[in-house]
DNA sequence: GTCAATATAAGTATAAATACCCATATACGA
DNA sequence: TCGTATATGGGTATTTATACTTATATTGAC
């Protein structure tokens, strides 16, 4: 991939960020062409002056931000790829990267052997989230599922009577399922609704799935 | 990596796949110890005997499945490198595989090479998501947003109503929000059940998240 | 052996949802 | 212009869910 020369755009409001992120790619690809933009407005310009193969667009920029400044870019060229490249913090913009349609995901605290990385594998047509992005992800995954456990305090009763309201039985229905009265039901449910701070059974069910508390 | 020696479990129910991905590993990593395990129990055994560094573990395995062998495993060994293995249709699995602990994800579509680089990278204390599993994550959230509208056969009326249904709002609330008759979400309800071919609340739920016909 | 949590069950009451029936107005496309 | 889909609303009835109350038996932890 170093072999071939192509074309790369830096799109960030911090100078000294882009002249450094500059040098070393620089340094890495040596048929490397790089442009910078402080802005994605800027940005946009400089992609249809250019047509650059890669994108390494900020998500926090002044007068037009790098997540819309995706979607404008790929309405123009849909195969361009884009890089989303933010700071710590900013991790809730990635899920509207993604709908935009950027192919890579770095955060500023990557190191270059990362970038590198993305470059090829967007440049490939493969995705790539960094790693630190990853265990990010995963960490909110498992953390949320910690909260989960902390929070929702079903016993294993109320566990299987939750997966039987799920399917679409009635009380009735569950009672004549698990041998037993219909009102012990009607109990459950009501512990249900109670433990899950739901009004009734949909918001028992959202509640159910947000936290994972069921197999959909 | 490779110049150092390693133990590895193979966890899969299907004797042959378990031959192959040994004999394409032991011809990868030169230095590497492999056992198999056929289930969640075995696999458990195997790791107290050898204390591997290593686990591909499928997910689907009778007996004991791989996301209760891998939260058994981290009981007594925390730092095991446990790579979720799976095929297609098992990816609402991986949170869960995420939530008992496993470092690395992996499909059995993928080529040896990204099997290799999973085993690299958790040995190395990284995560490791397929490229592949990438691209069904990142579809699954572009997905949400756009094919949801054009798929669903719900009016703007009913869409509007199945969304405040599943916030938790009851057929009189919705009508006065909407400033309509209690008569008329109540028919809309019926609509939505029939259309969604539910039976009551908890059924239209469900498919409505099922069929990204609402936002979570 | 006591305490707490749980599973069981019931009484009573209201609120809500569901299942049928029906009608009218409007908008939109063939 | 004619039909279809949609949004609106009502009548009536039944079923289901929800909200209070109380009670007993069992289990397991301390």
């Amino acid at each position: 991939m170093q072999k071939h020369s192509f074309d790369l755009i830096i799109a960030d409001d911090h100078k000294l960020f882009r002249n450094g992120l500059n040098m070393l790619l620089s340094t890495i690809f040596p048929h490397i062409t790089i442009r910078e933009a402080a802005n994605g407005t800027d940005c946009l310009e400089l992609i249809q002056e250019s047509r650059p193969d890669v994108v390494l667009m900020d998500i926090d920029m002044p007068e037009l931000n790098g997540i819309e400044a995706t979607q404008k870019a790929l309405q123009l060229y849909p195969d361009l790829n884009i890089i989303a490249l933010s700071m710590h913090g900013d991790e809730a913009y990635y899920f509207r990267m993604i709908e935009a349609g950027a192919k890579g995901f770095l955060l500023k605290s990557s190191d270059i052997e990362e970038v590198k990385s993305a470059i090829e594998n967007v440049m490939a047509n493969q995705y790539f989230f960094s790693n630190e992005l990853l265990k990010k992800m995963v960490d909110h995954i498992r953390f949320n599922n910690d909260e989960k456990v902390k929070t929702s305090v079903f016993s294993d009763r109320e566990q299987e009577i939750l997966e039987l309201i799920c399917k679409g039985f009635s009380n009735l229905e569950i009672s004549e399922r698990l041998f037993i009265s219909k009102r012990t039901v009607d109990k459950h449910r009501a512990n249900l609704l109670e433990k899950a701070e739901a009004r009734n059974t949909a918001q028992l069910i959202m509640n159910a799935i947000k936290h994972n508390w069921i197999n959909i």
